[in-house]
DNA sequence: GTGAAAGCGCTAACAC
DNA sequence: GTGTTAGCGCTTTCAC
């Protein structure tokens, strides 16, 4: 491929050893001097860089990682839980993706990604983890899949997972305090002035699970009434519909929403609209997040915010350190208030 | 990891010579019965899958790939062009990304993805390909990278590329054909009243300039003047300032928007509601993509729909039959106006 | 500072 | 139908 004009008088080099031979060293030598390790005389070392350069050569990862036992790839899992295919295209798991690569990447590592069905597929984990092509594992959201992530934790160290924070679990988790955003969600729709509350989302996942008991803390203790759980799917086409129906049935009981993401809280305000119900003064509405289509809703959402880099950061910190044979805690991220102008 | 309660009175099985060993066979069957190959006897290889099961065993994919000389992976690669770290979160990309991953699994294939930054790192196409990790690659638009990818083109066959179809290129290309796209789009804003066009966005990235292109054969077709264009980053944070300063400085001289990319025109709707500019009264808006946000906008936005399941499907489709040793012609799909309320 | 040799875990002839 | 053998391309002792 790096071939110049001279392609058909020079022979391929197709391994380490071609090379030696062009360089006139062993095998040994030119793996040390193409690793960066230190004994190698200055000159060697010139000629062999030069010549593999030269050839477009660089060596074999497969090769290096079987003998070296390990493989400079970390792997990157999605469950797809129930709510099957649509997830992934969820923007909150896309942009935590494209920092996750970003920061394997600076540290030197290869990021191998894999979608998986755990309902067709019980034993998805440990088939990735078993697949002897990568050195650790990130596994992005829970899903339902709690139990299972706990029992591989068990006998694997090299795991972190975005998700929610349990007390008492055993795997190393790092995701954002939902239960605090939750409450602060619902804070601040009874503080707009919403007293009947209604929950948008799928609570068979347990962060939703766990944002929806956030806003119910803060329900009880303000004495209103129970909130009510509209549960919906994340794929756009179906939740329209869904959320059509819920407002459809709700008419009129209740005044506040607070919607388990910011795609979910947007998909809302239309249909609010086109049911001609005035955000936020009929309705108040909080969404979860913070990306980038909550500033560009009309009229902008109100959101409870997810540091997304920080927790991109903190589980590949983590995982490296688990690597290197630490044991580490598990990460909560502070989730923070964004008032913009729906609650 | 699958360990059960007996945990310590069983050996650990890491390799088929140790299944090979408790099975009482040799290497070769157990690797010959976990292969699904025909040659075994039925109840040896249902002895060999029960008992690598209880181990939770899995033949090494490293060792097997290099013996077999192919990884089962598909490289993905992003180039971030001069627009460097932002381009990923867009959303294009990302949901694209999502149908590959869906597509690979589907024929049996794991995904390696990579982030590069061409810039710094000229030599990240032949670093992928040579790393001897991945049997074939997708990149994932041209960026600003057409003649490098070309050159790769020439002497290494798996490979296939997002992006824009040029006249004669070396390279297998899948993608809209975006100059038909800006006509449409061009013709929409000109069937809508506006007379005085302009283009937003970075004309660089080769993709964006023939979507200029198309809308300028209609305008010259029309006798229309000139279109303006209006370079703007992808980065939403950027976008919008850049966005905000060609909107005054043109104050009153357009009245029709085509730009390169939903998510740009949903930041210029805000802009131009910021500006007290009515949409679609004083400013026809049409955007590209058809991504969910098209809809959400308020008004809706009239866009230039790509569709990305199919190109997808593509990409894959043609990658395998490439990585079947055929020679493909590149596919270029088509684009589809929809019409909904800015222009 | 460098070469020789062993071997990472697996597969594919080639025997039988 | 199964065992044996020879590597895939690389790294890493161990000599010298």
């Amino acid at each position: 491929m790096a071939d110049s004009d001279e392609t058909n008088t020079r022979p391929a080099v197709r391994n380490i050893t071609d090379l030696a031979r062009l360089a006139g060293v062993s095998a040994g030598t030119v793996s040390r001097a193409l690793a960066g390790k230190s004994l190698v005389n200055a000159k060697t070392r010139e000629r062999i860089e030069s010549l593999a350069r030269e050839h477009g050569f660089r060596p074999n990862q497969m090769a290096s990682g079987l003998r070296r036992q390990k493989t400079g790839v970390i792997g990157v899992v999605i469950p797809l839980g129930h709510d099957t295919r649509q997830q992934i295209s969820d923007s909150f798991f896309m942009t935590l993706l494209g920092h996750l690569a970003d920061e394997l990447t600076h540290e030197g590592y290869d990021l191998m990604l894999r979608r998986v069905v755990p309902e067709t597929d019980t034993d998805w984990l440990e088939r990735f983890i078993g697949s002897g092509m990568i050195d650790g594992v990130i596994v992005i959201g829970q899903s339902d899949q709690f139990e299972r992530i706990e029992e591989v934790a068990d006998g694997y160290g090299p795991m972190v997972v975005w998700g929610n924070h349990q007390e008492g679990q055993r795997h190393c988790v790092v995701g954002t305090d939902n239960r605090l955003g939750g409450r602060l969600a619902a804070e601040r729709l009874i503080a707009a002035g919403a007293t009947r509350l209604a929950f948008l989302g799928d609570t068979t996942a347990i962060e939703f699970a766990a944002r929806l008991a956030g806003a119910e803390d803060v329900a009880r203790r303000m004495g209103l009434g129970p909130i009510i759980a509209l549960p919906t799917h994340l794929s756009p086409d179906r939740a329209s519909e869904e959320i059509a129906v819920h407002l459809a049935a709700l008419e009129g009981r209740i005044d506040g929403i607070f919607a388990a993401t910011d795609t979910l809280a947007a998909l809302c305000l239309t249909q609010l609209r086109a049911r001609g119900l005035a955000v936020p003064d009929a309705i108040k509405l909080v969404g979860f997040d913070d990306l980038p289509i909550a500033r560009q809703t009309m009229p902008p959402l109100t959101t409870i915010r997810q540091d997304i880099a920080a927790g991109a950061r903190g589980l590949v910190d983590l995982l490296l350190r688990r690597l290197a044979g630490e044991k580490t805690e598990s990460l909560v991220l502070p989730p923070e208030l964004v008032v913009r102008e729906t609650a």
